[in-house]
DNA sequence: TTGTAGGCGTTATCAG
DNA sequence: CTGATAACGCCTACAA
């Protein structure tokens, strides 16, 4: 039964006033541990539950935080969100804090801003990091609160991310240092920063290596089946070792496309994700990849705007959480055949 | 600007009382036509914005609602989810009601209940049917207003569902009137009930078509990869024509079964799924399978529940949005050696 | 058409 | 340690 008593209703009950039921219950105040457990019976027995919005009313909280959830098709089923969605309420639900979400298509901020200006929640969590962020800049401006999952060049802006850059170069290196010296790579839409990221640590294990990655290899925004296919015959022609896909969709992609041109992975060429999830998990071959942890990440999204909420100081934070995996897709030629 | 002005500043400023800005902004009341324009004006111009949750305090409702999501790991981030929460935000976004997520863990009803029993929100969304729904049972027994997605035996119950059963239905007919009258079907939780939906739709179809199903082909509870591999084993060894796979995700698995053990698709054996989504959109080969539309679902349980919360009479409905797609995993062995 | 006063459920302030 | 009393921001009889 969800009761509907109110907090005059057990002062009355008990003989007191509702401003004791009320220390009772938040622990604020000095009060006699006799009426506190008065008070936490009663509540006990008759599942008294608070009323949130009124406390928030009181102390201008909602107990609420907002999480921007990408909203374009072939996006917003990426599994990421959802990980990180049930990693965030982890953490919130414990404190009593809960979590609404909010969509946002092609950089309209309309129902970001709605729920902001209506005092709907206490902070926010954005799931993405755009180069043209309109939403981070819309927050920035009125100053409420909120981190954003991936990485910015504002030092301003509290981000939380996982080692993208980290582990996109480990997996690179390893290819490379694999044999697969002439690495393609295929990108996806440039405005996320995690594009460039990703682009970043192709190009720096390179260089750790004493390389030099191919321009011409380099095929970015490439974001329709016409242009993966385009992509792929190119990449053929000119004899890379392997294609780096920047995402497991793009991965899964050109996995398909392979089959269709009858190009044999990992015989006639070798393929690698910088991202793992369960969209390869059917992939055969298996993908070579870079995983990581997506609940860790919401959960600490969550617990670094709590703090901000608190009003307590918090800083940018980069977790190591990444993992790589090494499976058939990269396999060498040779080794496949003696195997 | 998020504005922190209240209505009672608008009062001051405009030099009328608060009363008559919240008639303004409320349309209810007989107000002139002067001073609501005037407000207006002012409105705009000091870009104002409610505080939900003090009016939610006078009106006992809360402008939010709760959709529970399952948070098992390997379920959580089918794109069906995402893609009903997308709808339902369609709809609820425009009449100013935002979502609150709360992600239930194999039966635990316990963040449900604090949303609920805190008053956090005027209805729940729950976005599975289960046998024992102790959800259902739950909200049910406390009177507070929800709506199921999916297909419940409770009369009593407002249930939005898919036409899984047609689709289904119209699926196996189909794959029985091509010839392939040996059907073995694969599936997961029979603790779901869309499961049992789905047995009952491959069932019906034989029966349409005068056939009778093999029970030894039937495999129920494929929740594993070493159950999946054992079924498909068997199912060759049974002679089938065809495997049924339940879902997306295991039609997934299976072609990775198969592709591993060598068994050529559509050759040796054909392969359908009782659900599309882009997990199989880059399977090899593609996969036929009957297609719905979430965010139409997700839609049409918010409208439902908004009007439910308002007191309005609803009734349980199922919508009538599948889709067939026959493609080349089921293409008889003859028909392929020949294109 | 407009204003006054009280209430929604809780916390905070300031006395006792 | 406890209790009035006044907020918090908005709505809504009831009155004017």
């Amino acid at each position: 039964m969800a009761s509907n008593i109110t907090i005059d209703d057990i002062a009355d009950a008990l003989g007191v006033s509702k401003t004791t039921v009320s220390r009772a219950i938040s622990g604020k105040g000095r009060i006699s541990e006799a009426t506190r457990e008065k008070v936490r019976a009663y509540i006990e027995e008759h599942n008294y539950r608070p009323n949130i919005y009124a406390r928030g009313l009181a102390q201008s909280r909602t107990y609420n935080i907002g999480v921007v959830l990408p909203g374009e098709y072939g996006v917003v089923d990426l599994p990421f969100f959802q990980e990180c969605l049930a990693g965030m309420t982890r953490v919130t639900a414990p404190a009593g804090i809960d979590v609404m979400v909010t969509i946002m298509e092609d950089g309209d901020i309309t129902n970001l801003q709605r729920i902001v200006e209506h005092h709907k929640v206490d902070g926010i969590i954005l799931t993405r990091t755009m180069i043209e962020d309109r939403a981070a800049a819309y927050l920035q401006e009125t100053g409420f609160p909120f981190v954003s999952i991936g990485t910015s060049d504002d030092p301003d802006r509290i981000c939380i991310d996982q080692d993208n850059l980290g582990g996109c170069l480990e997996l690179t290196e390893k290819l490379l240092g694999a044999g697969l010296h002439r690495l393609a790579l295929i990108g996806g839409n440039e405005s996320h920063v995690i594009t460039r990221t990703r682009r970043r640590a192709f190009e720096k294990a390179h260089e750790k290596l004493g390389l030099q990655p191919d321009p011409d290899l380099i095929y970015m925004n490439v974001l329709d089946p016409a242009r993966v296919d385009w992509a792929v015959r190119r990449i053929m022609d000119q004899q890379a070792d392997c294609i780096v896909c920047m995402s497991d969709r793009l991965a899964g992609n050109i996995l398909m496309r392979c089959s269709s041109l009858e190009i044999r992975i990992p015989e006639d060429i070798r393929i690698a994700s910088y991202y793992d999830s369960s969209l390869l998990e059917n992939a055969v071959p298996r993908v070579s990849s870079v995983g990581f942890n997506e609940r860790q990440l919401g959960a600490e999204a969550a617990r670094l705007l709590l703090r901000r909420v608190e009003g307590e100081p918090v800083e940018s934070r980069i977790l190591s959480n990444y993992r790589i995996y090494i499976r058939q897709s990269t396999q060498l030629a040779e080794d496949c055949r003696s195997s």
